[in-house]
DNA sequence: TAATTGACCCTTT
DNA sequence: CAAAGGGCCAATT
């Protein structure tokens, strides 16, 4: 398996600046990571993600702001919850505009370390 | 090397 | 808004 990709890491990071309460796409965080057109790698990524760095891989979500596990399965009963749990909510399986994460570039870029 | 496979995205209907 | 089609790109087979 191809770890300590640094991509991967790289995403790992971008992830972990979402705050709690707010979700992103898998294709804003490949652009926010510096791999525009890449979104799909993210998802590998997050499946990749080590435990320790407690990722919190459940604000992530498809563009169209629906979650990306099919609606029985048990990962997306668990994202449910977890999101509800920080306060965003699900309407028709999908989080509302309000939620959605929109970062200060500025201070993001510090954040990373470019 | 070529084909297949995704925790995806965008445009058009 | 939902569904369909085409595109994308790295990892696998």
């Amino acid at each position: 398996m191809t770890a300590a990709n640094p991509h991967y890491t790289r995403i790992w990071e971008t992830v972990l600046q979402i705050p709690a309460g707010k979700v992103a796409s898998y294709g804003q965080i490949a652009d926010l990571a510096g791999l525009p057109g890449r979104a799909r790698l993210v998802g590998k990524a997050l499946g990749y993600a080590p435990k320790e760095l407690a990722v919190p891989w459940y604000r992530v979500l498809r563009s169209d702001r629906s979650l990306a596990f099919p609606a029985d399965s048990e990962t997306a009963l668990r994202q449910r919850e977890l999101l509800q749990d920080e306060g965003v909510l699900l309407t028709n399986n999908r989080v509302r505009k309000a939620d959605l994460w929109q970062p200060d570039l500025m201070e993001l870029l510090f954040q990373l370390k470019y």
